[in-house]
DNA sequence: AATGAATGAGCATTCATTCAT
DNA sequence: TATGAATGAATGCTCATTCAT
């Protein structure tokens, strides 16, 4: 948008360098883990300059969080609006959710924990925003749901629980994944069949 | 079985106490924003008296959740090996699945986040050994799914990763219940449907 | 002297035994790596009974270390004061010291880390006790230093440092014998030769 | 030798400031009796300021004593080596020390308990270290006892008994002196006296 | 009288945060 | 402006001592 200085895009740069290392440690090892003079240390920064970027340990960990969240939601929720119909909506949103975290493993180890890991890192600070902007994309995904049942494409069921449903199995297999990488391989298609009625063989 | 003497019942009960206590606190803030003092005011006891039941702060929260774990396991192992055929066995273990949670809220707070939470909590101690029992029924439950697939009943799916994903839909909507109990009721019955292909309309 | 009834004769027996186990512990970890509740173990008594038996830790060390040093005291001043000359006071307490001192290398232990740690295990209380018991002794030591140099027997020297050398030679064998007691052998004699030399007046 | 940073010259006159206060506490009231909070009000820094010059409490101590023992060790050496005949090494050896104690009263408090003191302040970790290097030293100066005795100076005594005996009447005038530095003044020619009457062959 | 469960003050140690240089 | 030495509140843990049974 704007032109940037050659000192605002220096800030930007160091900004992300903290950003990465502390990524790096907390995926690894969680907020209470990992000491500021190691980010420091890891990073190449000292302390000091740590808080010049960031207020305190929490606004770090929240500002590492909640960026790459943003940057996620607004991936997959381009991925729903997009579509033309319901169900390649679906499909597209697992098949992005899928690339996306595939590409972005550190983060994902942390992207798990927070929207599971329950109130356990940070004291209800971050934890209201992230809970929020989940419920809103849920929402989001749910009225790609709820535009199919009225289409009578989808069964009668409450659209709100088949986006989490549908988010859950990703979510799980994903965490398999992180695991166990070798192991029991997915893809899209198997969860969409998965998903849309084509385990049980004899459905009719 | 024993008979315990009242030292032992006695001992047993106020260990009891400080787990109850402990589950409480650590279920809404998580291992770090938990002290000990914490727990020893709640609980009635002095902070020595909890080391003489536990060795540290960690063997607490290790006692508290594997002791509580190895209770569900059971539950849910029964629950799947006393059934007739596959598809009541699932059935059955989805709902006893959703009973014991909706009886151990507190504790599942705890599960949930141990179970996705990555290492966040407990340096790779306990982690192994959670992830370990958890792949062993895991295992157990693609068992059921596995012989389905042989009987023609199921689709030719990866059964373990049926069964990640069957988990992962439970786990799902029981974490949006925690956070929001009043909305999205849901059922044994709806996962069941949602599992076994009901939710395309037209899926023939 | 007094007739014991049963009671008052186990109350001592008992007694001892703490003494002893604590003695035992004390010698080998010092005051503050020991505790009441491994002196009990051993003891094979509860931690209220030895409360009942003493006042507090302090107390209990105090009297390990008192009675057991007012016993050598006796020993030595006995040794001392029932010789005809000067010149076998020295021999038979030099001989005393020796025999009194390899029968109890335990509390030898102890007495020389007193002797000489400073003030480390105990504050202020029992050191100036000892102190003053000990600077007794000496003086006692010294007189027969004293008369020997007005017999003309030895040389004019302080009667006290002579004393205290004296007991210097002792402790310095002894100590290194409880850390090697398999080298440097040495007896009465010895000391005897190595430390009337010069002080023997008719040396020449 | 090399040139030191500022940095590194206010660093290491940190250390001295803070070892400087801990030796001073330490031997008046012994390793158990101290605190780290003590340490740090007295030296004017803060406890955490503490753990940055010195890994733990421990730590502390035996760099406190270990490197004063060094310096000790090396003048006592030095004393006992550049001297031409055995009678004027041993002549010099008790005269640096007894100069060298002298100037380093405090630090002598803790040397005579530590190399008297048993197993009392720190567990088998420096204890062996001091030892050892104890006995090294011991065995250079009976090393000159032993080529006197070659030479017919001294009688044919354990020349190591000699090195110990030497430096345990040294010792007991030292500590003598520290309880009650008015009294019972000595020199080097009183102890020479003392202990070189049967051990000086030509006595007679 | 004897026990040992319970107490809680006290200590070593850590680490987020500040600020003089 | 960037640094990192210094801070000190906070926490896990120990152990001498008490007292209800």
């Amino acid at each position: 948008m704007k032109k940037l200085s050659r000192k605002e895009r220096e800030f930007l740069r160091h900004r992300g360098e903290i950003l990465d290392v502390a990524l790096e440690l907390f995926s690894k090892r969680g907020f209470h883990n990992v000491t500021m003079h190691e980010i420091a240390r890891d990073s190449e920064f000292s302390v000091g300059t740590l808080y010049k970027f960031f207020a305190n340990k929490e606004d770090l960990y929240k500002a590492l969080f909640l960026e790459k969240a943003e940057e996620f939601s607004l991936v997959m929720q381009e991925a729903i609006e997009k579509s033309e119909d319901e169900m390649s909506a679906i499909r597209t949103f697992i098949d992005q959710h899928i690339k996306l975290f595939m590409k972005n493993l550190r983060f994902v180890q942390l992207y798990l924990a927070e929207t599971r890991g329950a109130r356990f890192n940070i004291g209800m600070g971050m934890e209201k925003e992230i809970r929020q902007k989940h419920r809103v994309f849920l929402t989001k995904l749910s009225a790609v749901f709820k535009k199919g049942i009225e289409k009578g494409i989808f069964e009668d069921i409450d659209p709100y629980l088949l986006a989490i449903g549908l988010e859950g199995v990703i979510h799980a297999f994903l965490f398999n994944y992180l695991e166990d990488p070798q192991s029991h391989p997915f893809d899209t298609e198997l969860i969409m069949n998965l998903f849309f009625g084509k385990v049980l063989r004899n459905a009719d």
